[in-house]
DNA sequence: ACCATTCGTTCACCATGATGAACAATTTTA
DNA sequence: TAAAATTGTTCATCATGGTGAACGAATGGT
């Protein structure tokens, strides 16, 4: 089913929902129109139609839209219906105890991933964001692990249609050093970022196995001083294993079905 | 702009996006087709669309569908941005000490109630639900409260249109008295429930005023033998006392941007 | 105060998008 | 095991849905 047809009208609806999204204040109709390069009566008719389910909510005196409850609600039930944060959450918590840095696990989901849990570490100075955040595919740890989890053509084609940007100086932006890194992450079960997404980070990430329809994994993250060589090779082990228990109870949930 | 053209498409999405998040397994093509009386391919076309927004996921060896990740996102960002319910939970949690029932806090989305906090009773046994539940606009106090803060002839036409659904054998279903209810509601501030919406349990509900574009109330909801007579005009009181707490802390909210 | 610009809204037009029919694949029934 | 029924997928068709142009209202600049 190559290039079966998706309506476009639905495609444009959720371009807009991801911009108001972004929005604070809510955003009008020829603002959207600019944005979204699309005309002013077709963001008009799909704001109204968006607005007649709930999906947004318009300000009658200041005439923009922001996201409505409607979307709360899809979005409770969906995250309800992600068994894996319920399966892998004494295994982040055991992790955080041995490790001492936060705990992330996210899902990838087109071509970004988005962060479902995290078990923060309890020093007083740690990393975390909030729980629905959205991270680029190619950034750091965590990116590698799901670009090593597609088949290697899938990556490539990413690679050189998107570009790898420039987030530190020390990104890998090279295709083939970056497809190496991703090989390696393969081979080995687990990816690391030293400084490459954020200045002053490291982190490890370790795919999680088993997940029917979601690309999962955990990574640990923390500040480079607290994080020597031989620190990080302990957070990898550790992070390994923890993705493997995860993995094995995921399995063990699935048998049980 | 009455009778404004909305794109028929992104309202049959949600339709579907609205079938799909009540199912726990997922569902398929046909089995949505004939749920929402929509052609297979259209219903086709447009899960092609959602999925590839992310919005929904297939599985490929059941061919079914369930919510996607997007959703998710969007109804983080959608919750992030609905500051009533930072401005209302402490006065949430007051009432809750001062009444030891479970004070709950909703908005009106279309034609239903949708829960955004909860703070439980300290009870053992007490009343909750899921944050993010619907509830039928015509259920109980809340809903009264809803309709009491819309225009008479709009609930009017609601009860004219739709009916009022019998719950227990104490729902008001005749019109006449549910709009005496209504009325008294908008009278008083406040409207009551006596088993009408679910056997053995009373409630109380005020409404919020001052929020621009959002309907919101907050009500106390409880086992019947633990709400006489005198404590529910107690209930009504402090309910009262709170929604008007949290009207005035949104007004200077409002004042200070 | 007036003019220019921008925004939101309406409406007629037409071609793109939604869909019904047909078909292939899968599942169910006998 | 074979036939019937159902589901999912494809594709040609055409009319409905999306949209560009125009207009009214609001805002900004002089």
């Amino acid at each position: 089913m190559v290039n079966a047809y998706q309506a476009p009208t639905v495609k444009k609806a959720f371009q807009i929902l991801k911009s108001v999204s972004k929005s604070r204040q809510g955003m009008g109709i020829s603002e959207l129109s600019k944005q979204l390069f699309l005309g002013k009566s077709t963001v008009f008719g799909i704001l109204n139609a968006l607005e007649n389910v709930g999906a947004v909510v318009r300000d009658p005196t200041t005439k923009t839209y922001t996201l409505g409850v409607t979307l709360f609600e899809l979005g409770r039930a969906a995250y309800s219906r992600i068994d894996i944060k319920e399966i892998a959450r004494p295994a982040m918590e055991a992790l955080m105890e041995r490790v001492q840095e936060s705990v992330f696990l996210g899902v990838r989901n087109k071509e970004h991933l988005t962060i479902l849990d995290i078990v923060e570490s309890m020093q007083d100075l740690k990393i975390t964001a909030p729980v629905g955040s959205r991270i680029p595919l190619f950034a750091g740890a965590a990116g590698k692990v799901f670009m090593a989890s597609m088949p290697e053509e899938q990556a490539a084609e990413l690679i050189r249609m998107k570009g790898i940007p420039r987030f530190t100086k020390h990104t890998i932006i090279n295709p083939m050093r970056f497809m190496e890194e991703i090989r390696k992450a393969r081979r080995t079960g687990y990816a690391t970022d030293d400084e490459e997404y954020i200045p002053g980070v490291r982190a490890v990430a370790a795919a999680i196995q088993g997940t029917r329809t979601l690309s999962a994994a955990i990574w640990v993250v923390g500040f480079k001083p607290r994080i020597d060589a031989k620190k990080m090779a302990f957070l990898a082990e550790e992070t390994l294993y923890s993705a493997r228990e995860i993995s094995e109870k995921i399995k063990t949930a699935d048998a049980a079905r």
